[in-house]
DNA sequence: GTGTGATATCTTTTT
DNA sequence: GATATCACAC
């Protein structure tokens, strides 16, 4: 261990030895924060604490995994993987299968995803008839979920003047009883939607003290990453475990707090110390990341920020490349220049696609980006968008195993009652709906009582109805006996639901098949690999078959960005800065960069908001460790249609002595229209088609083709695959071709000179080879 | 009750 | 450009 100690640096070193009491980590980007909190759960467990009274709390599950794989690696002891690591959410869901029986709920409750949230919400907001455009599924979330987050209950909600006054003046009285309704239903479905999690965790420490007493006596030491990040119901959780031992250790930066809009509250690192007066504080400022451009012109971002701790960051590393900007009059452009930025690079720098990264503000901005991608046969990976586990098929055939496992789940039967089609249609579902409405009982104890549903069924519909409840009985006294694969196996088969899909043929039938089958081969994995999870009784004897259930515990918190790429092939990562979060690639592309854009038009009215925009461009550029380029449209397709748009205000605040600016940009901009793009509706677009028709048929006939020596071949032929020569650039393969008629443009390679861009009608290419 | 085509609305960011 | 909902025909 003490040479272990050797490689940290000196506040590393003593933020690592000091185990005992509170204790605040303030990390910089790149200043070893992960390496500190490793090294101090290894420093732990050296000094013989038992791994079971270790709660280490990080947000994403790919944190937690990483940092269990290396304490491994440090620590050299098996024993590390009792360590209670994982996100917030994870953990104390945990403890709910456990204890939540004190609440009502069962074991093995469902955990409603925000799509199961919204599909309530609409449901109930149709049921008391009300407008769904006034009563927005999304904003009821957000809204319903920002009280959670405070720990504010439904009866909280309507018994508080302040909220039900603001709803009544804002034209939306009924949010209060929609609050009720929701949690009502959620708690019949035995559901808990991710912010229940953590509200019913706070209400069982609260309302149970025994429990708190345990849970304090098990987690004798707690730490907890990305502390900025954590919300009201977070901080209380850990404070009420923290508050017997007091050995509490947490790690953060101020400056990368970006999760504001989930509930987030800075003021919890701020404040930190008010709350344990003994805290100590440890600042880790020395990046070991980035260049010092990089750090430099990160700091001079953040320094616009008002609210912040006084840190400064510096690292000793070089001083690199200066930060590049990108100009593009298209986002389609955008795209390809930052796709052909990238392959210059790999080829004159000899680099790996994995060494770099594209982030962008929004998803919706991957597309432009994965379009250029493709076209220049650069290997991507996309994080995030749509997850695996979040397609239709994938989500249809869970929710037949939600519904095994807890048949009280009424978004999934919803989902699956008449899928595949069973002829249980709409007007069932809504008499269905009015009874359970009636009778106090949730859906499927209707369904499932006949006589309830005689008076107002025909025979037939009851007969389907019957079948469907005997098949879903069937899966489920199969669920202790049968392991998790073949249990998912027979239900995928025996519902009908892979037969309905593979009567599919075309290529998204064929792929969502596919799908399945890898649902099905993941459930195979899961079920012969030996159980890692921690057993309250770490003596129990594991179970001999993993079951259904609990495989489904297991995923219903993972995320794309969780999944691993079995694929080893060397991707390029595109994804949302929000998932760069704690990740580094040596070069960092981010795109985008336009007012309304990044920064989003709704963070543009108030302070607050725009100062954690700005905390995200610091996060971005903190990601890169040799260089930055920035990149920014003129114009871009927003929902169908094209909105010009302007450099973001994050390009001038960066100190200009660490960006290298285009000489384009200060010219004006009309002698740059050199393609097909035209600004809609200026007083070019008339005009344009017609000047450059005439310029093309000039340069056709002009003296210096005359006496050129190579030949032109016709535009029009040029096909991508081809070798073409070039007056000065000399023989090159065509990689793509694009743009209508006249305007048609071919991305070339060529070798010992790069990649180029060439309007056919100017570049005069001859094609040497067509194969 | 089912399936098809038209149309409105959408975009922050995630557990 | 994509998805969710609606109107309409079978």
């Amino acid at each position: 261990m003490s040479d272990i100690l050797s490689h940290l640096n000196e506040s590393q070193r003593k933020a690592v030895e000091h185990t005992n009491g509170p204790v605040m980590v303030i990390a910089g980007a790149g200043s070893g924060k992960t390496r500190v909190l490793t090294y101090r759960v290894a420093m732990l467990l050296e000094k013989g604490v038992d791994p079971f009274n270790i709660l280490a709390l990080t947000f994403t599950n790919k944190a937690a995994r990483e940092m269990k794989e290396r304490i491994l690696t440090i620590a050299g002891n098996s024993e590390a993987r009792n360590v209670w690591m994982g996100t917030f959410h994870s953990i104390f869901a945990r403890i709910l299968r456990i204890d939540g029986h004190l609440l009502g709920y069962p074991s093995h409750f469902t955990i409603y995803d925000t799509d199961d949230s919204k599909s309530l919400l609409k449901a109930i907001v149709r049921e008391l008839n009300l407008d769904p455009k006034v009563y927005q599924a999304s904003s009821l979330l957000s809204r319903i979920s920002a009280c959670k987050s405070n720990l504010i209950s439904a009866g909280d909600y309507n018994r508080n003047e302040e909220l039900t006054e603001y709803d009544r003046t804002s034209g939306r009285p009924f949010t209060g009883t929609i609050f009720t309704k929701y949690a009502d239903r959620c708690f019949k479905a035995s559901a808990m939607d991710f912010d229940d999690l953590l509200y019913f965790t706070n209400i069982l420490l609260r309302d149970f003290p025994e429990i708190l007493f345990k849970y304090q006596q098990k987690f004798k030491y707690i730490l907890v990453d990305e502390y900025q990040d954590t919300n009201f119901a977070q901080y209380l959780i850990v404070k009420q475990l923290a508050a017997k031992h007091e050995n509490i250790c947490v790690v953060g930066d101020d400056a990368q707090s970006i999760y504001g809009f989930r509930g987030a509250n800075i003021q919890n690192i701020l404040n930190f110390q008010k709350d344990y007066p003994e805290a100590v504080a440890y600042k880790l400022e020395q990046n070991y990341r980035s260049t010092k451009v990089i750090v430099n012109a990160a700091n001079s971002i953040i320094a616009n920020n008002k609210t912040q701790l006084q840190k400064t960051i510096w690292t000793d590393n070089d001083e690199g490349t200066l930060i590049t900007l990108l100009r593009a009059s298209s986002d389609n452009e955008e795209g390809t220049l930052v796709a052909q930025s990238v392959f210059e690079n790999k080829m004159n720098l000899q680099l790996s696609n994995s060494q770099f990264a594209i982030l962008y503000r929004t998803n919706a901005q991957s597309r432009a980006i994965e379009e250029a991608f493709r076209k220049m046969n650069i290997p991507y990976r996309i994080y995030g968008g749509l997850s695996f586990y979040k397609r239709k098929e994938i989500k249809d055939l869970l929710a037949y195993f939600r519904l095994v496992i807890n048949p009280n789940d009424e978004e999934a039967l919803n989902r699956i009652i008449n899928y595949p089609a069973r002829g249980i249609g709409k007007t069932t579902m809504e008499k269905i709906v009015v009874l359970s409405g009636e009778k106090g009982k949730n859906p499927w104890q209707i369904v499932e009582n006949q006589q309830c549903l005689e008076p107002v069924l025909n025979l037939g519909t009851l007969h389907k109805i019957s079948d469907f409840v005997t098949m879903i009985n069937s899966f489920r006294m199969q669920l202790l006996n049968k392991n998790a694969y073949e249990l998912a196996r027979h239900i995928a088969l025996s519902s009908g639901l892979m037969k309905e899909l593979q009567e599919d043929a075309t290529p998204e039938g064929i792929n969502r098949t596919e799908n399945i089958e890898e649902l099905l081969n993941a459930i195979k994995d899961f079920s012969e690999k030996e159980s890692e999870t921690v057993f309250e009784n770490p003596e129990a004897p594991p179970p001999s078959i993993r079951t259904l259930d609990e495989f489904m515990s297991e995923i219903a918190l993972l995320t794309d960005a969780d999944e691993e790429d079995d694929d080893d092939t060397e991707k390029v990562s595109l994804m949302t800065i929000h998932q760069s979060k704690g990740l580094e690639f040596p070069y960092v592309y981010i795109v985008g960069l336009e007012e309304n854009l990044f920064p989003s038009l709704q963070s543009l009215s108030s302070r607050a908001d725009l100062e954690e925009e700005r905390r995200l461009f610091y996060v971005a550029l903190t990601r890169a460790e040799r260089k930055v380029t920035l990149a920014y449209a003129e114009s871009r397709y927003r929902w169908g249609n094209l909105t010009l748009c302007e450099p973001s205000r994050f390009i001038e605040e960066i100190d200009p002595r660490y960006l290298d600016l285009p000489k384009k940009i200060s010219t004006p901009k009309n002698l740059f229209y050199d393609d097909d793009f035209v600004k809609p509706g200026s007083a070019l677009s008339g005009f344009k088609p017609k000047n450059f028709t005439k310029v093309s048929e000039i340069s056709n006939k002009s003296p210096k083709a005359a006496i050129s020596t190579t030949e032109a071949s016709d535009p029009a032929l040029i096909q991508p695959g081809m070798e073409v020569l070039h007056q000065s650039f000399g023989q090159g393969k065509v990689i793509n071709v694009e743009g209508s008629e006249g305007n048609r443009k071919a991305t070339v390679f060529f070798p010992g000179v790069g990649q180029k861009q060439l309007l056919l009608k100017f570049a005069r290419l001859k094609i040497v080879n067509s194969a």
